[in-house]
DNA sequence: ATATTAAAGGATATTTTTGTCCTTATTATA
DNA sequence: TATAATAAGGACAAAAATATCCTTTAATAT
């Protein structure tokens, strides 16, 4: 469903968030390790989303990686459409040149429900609450077993 | 969603299937050119799916790819499984180590709803119904524009 | 029997994804 | 102003997915 890259990045999102709902800025090496992802990766992607604008990045001793209120528009959607591309969204997901309602491939009506759900997966809660989920302990970033 | 292996596999498939309604062979070259696939990668993954008892397969002259009673217990579900793995159905979406109840990541709960969507979507109709579908003109299985 | 046809198998090439490493630019602090 | 810390950028490496081609095997038809 998710690229790698899409994983390690909806992950440290949540972390980021996770931190700056006590106003501390991350390094990309602290992320890696709390979300269990390889740190050179981690860093590049990073990188896009910062030049995305979907998270923040300050260089220099106490920068890291941040979100704050600029961020708040931000959904998981867009987190994964910035990475991944809008395939999960739009187009035929079988593969047809475009995805049509008037020539339908065999999947068309099913994937039309699927993405609905899916959208939803992604919109439904905010990064921040998500992040708060987290910090109560409800959900988790990694699993070191 | 799919990769592109396991979209022309689909594809081919829900094509044979609809040959085998009027019980003709076909060979990877037509299937090719039907769904509009790559001729010898789309051969490579019909081979997979011999292998996997998917469908069924005759060298020599009138020979070909062909599907039967034998096949009919497989769904589009078999399919996907066959070709990409068990990962849309099992395992944590965000790439821990496993899904787990009790331990969830922040996407399991809404995970398990596009599961079972997934599933549906893959299940709910026999590959037959889907190639009788397509025959009726009421889906198609490529688009050339 | 022989020729022909089509799938099976294996080797190889290309592209994309995943991953690493090193240098440069920017910022904070002493 | 010098130093240290950190992100940014670019080059490179490895692995996986995508795609092609050639040889071998099996079946049919003549
Ligand atoms: S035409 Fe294939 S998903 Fe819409
Ligand atoms: S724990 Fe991630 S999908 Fe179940």
């Amino acid at each position: 469903m998710f690229s790698k890259a899409c994983q390690y990045g909806i992950r440290s999102v949540i972390y980021i968030w996770k931190q700056s709902l006590n106003n501390n800025k991350v390094g990309a090496k602290e992320i890696a390790e709390h979300v269990d992802a390889p740190e050179p990766f981690t860093a590049k992607i990073l990188q896009e989303l910062v030049r995305k604008k979907v998270i923040g990045s300050m260089k220099g001793p106490t920068g890291g990686f941040y979100v704050d209120k600029a961020h708040e528009k931000f959904t998981l959607k867009d987190l994964v459409v910035a990475i991944d591309g809008p395939g999960l969204f739009e187009g035929c997901s079988l593969g047809l040149n475009q995805c049509s309602e008037t020539n339908p491939c065999p999947l068309h009506t099913e994937v039309k429900v699927v993405r609905t759900h899916i959208l939803h997966m992604l919109t439904a809660k905010s990064l921040k609450q998500l992040a708060e989920e987290v910090e109560s302990g409800e959900t988790v970033l990694a699993r070191f077993i």
